[in-house]
DNA sequence: ATATTTTTTTAGATTTGTCTAAAATTGATT
DNA sequence: AATCAATTTTAGACAAATCTAAAAAAATAT
């Protein structure tokens, strides 16, 4: 059995390997985790005496298979409950993290298997993260970063990168809602900015690290 | 801030509460939190310096008005949640419990109250225990125990006083469903035990034990 | 009213997950 | 290659919740 704890570091670490393809450093989960390194080093001995984990001291870690299979649980468990709140309770989709946090260790696989039945088995989560099916597999999702777009196409919000309340909300605020039409206007050379047309919606202007966190699709591979 | 496992033992002290009028003994808490003597006495110093229950060495506990909203919160939210397994997912009544407990300490008022709107404002759980409102008031329950009521009285099963797998299921063998109406055919003079007639199925025997642990209520009341 | 039994509390230890401060290792710089 | 800086690990401590065994108090019985 793995304890709530020890969840979230195989979440933590999951996430992490995502975006790298080598070793996970001990202070890139201290980080995340919200903990100092020394509690790291603790925990990652621990994971891996239970083989959730591989881990060399000074040479950093990664999961094995087993601690994989615990992560997509519980990133599954997350962004169901995350589509329950937005689709059935009504909430605003920055509303639901911290709530799917505490949410996501709730242990019972028929409760999974019910949830995800009731919500009509969701690809994507409300912040368009895929949801992993029951065997841990990734629906495949075609959206790109806005910063990869090129001037005039149109493209239609997907999703974000990034799901800190703050951001979420400013999102809300420049009229960025998912599903929404945008292209790009103009492109900033020296700082890659961007200046964009939100359909229904005057011009606006964002920064490049805003743009890396919006997903897109192109409105020609519009069904799905 | 109560922990989880605070929660616990307030909501254990309100249940028994609910049973005696006088106060609880250190013995009977641990039984139900499962846990001995000794910790059940440091727990009680604990939550006796946070001001949610009055307790002196030796004299046993009761709640204060701070412990009890507490507690009746945990059992909101509890009932509400068991309300959702068995309406929205297709949880049998027997399977909800032990899920619920989990459910239970979730913090969020927003969740309960979006949780309490989506459910349709149910006062009372798949048990028939009553659910308390978000200002911690039960609805009344005219219900009274099968072992209260008089021969060839027809009544409706309304719920249970004990929720254990194991009586659930007892239940659901000899055909006793929320809903079903009944009748006492025969009162064993000597252990108080009945013959009862089930609608649509043969009679049964069942001991005063079972009888005590039934909820019912009168033909006449059917209303509501 | 004294002795015995039961209940409750204390004392000291354990487990989980965390911390700080110091030591060890790695890696970067000259 | 030697030094310095950054990262990581070790050592020892702490808080929460639990335990066992022994002591203290209360309840019961003789």
């Amino acid at each position: 059995m793995t304890s709530f704890t020890e969840e979230n570091y195989l979440k933590i670490i999951y996430k992490l390997s995502a975006e790298t393809d080598s070793e996970i450093s001990t202070n890139a989960v201290a980080e995340l985790t919200q903990t100092k390194a020394a509690s790291v080093t603790d925990m990652l001995r621990k994971l891996s005496e239970k083989q959730l984990v591989i881990y060399q001291k000074y040479q950093g870690v990664r999961l094995t298979k087993k601690g994989e299979t615990v992560a997509l649980k519980v990133i599954r468990k997350h962004r169901l409950w995350e589509v329950f709140l937005v689709d059935k309770l009504g909430f605003n989709w920055d509303e639901v993290h911290e709530i799917a946090e505490e949410l996501e260790h709730i242990n019972s696989d028929k409760l999974v298997q019910q949830l995800d039945e009731f919500l009509g088995f969701p690809q994507f989560d409300p912040h368009g993260d895929p949801i992993p099916d029951k065997h841990g597999r990734m629906p495949e999702s075609a959206y790109k970063n806005l910063s990869e777009i090129l001037i005039n196409q149109e493209v239609v919000m997907m999703g974000v990168a990034q799901h800190s309340t703050n951001f979420l909300q400013y999102l809300a605020k420049i009229g960025l809602h998912l599903g929404v039409n945008i292209y790009i206007v103009e492109i900033n050379d020296f700082d890659k900015s961007l200046t964009i047309k939100i359909e229904g919606s005057t011009q606006c202007f964002i920064s490049y690290e805003v743009a890396k966190n919006l997903l897109v699709k192109s409105i020609s591979m519009d069904e799905d």
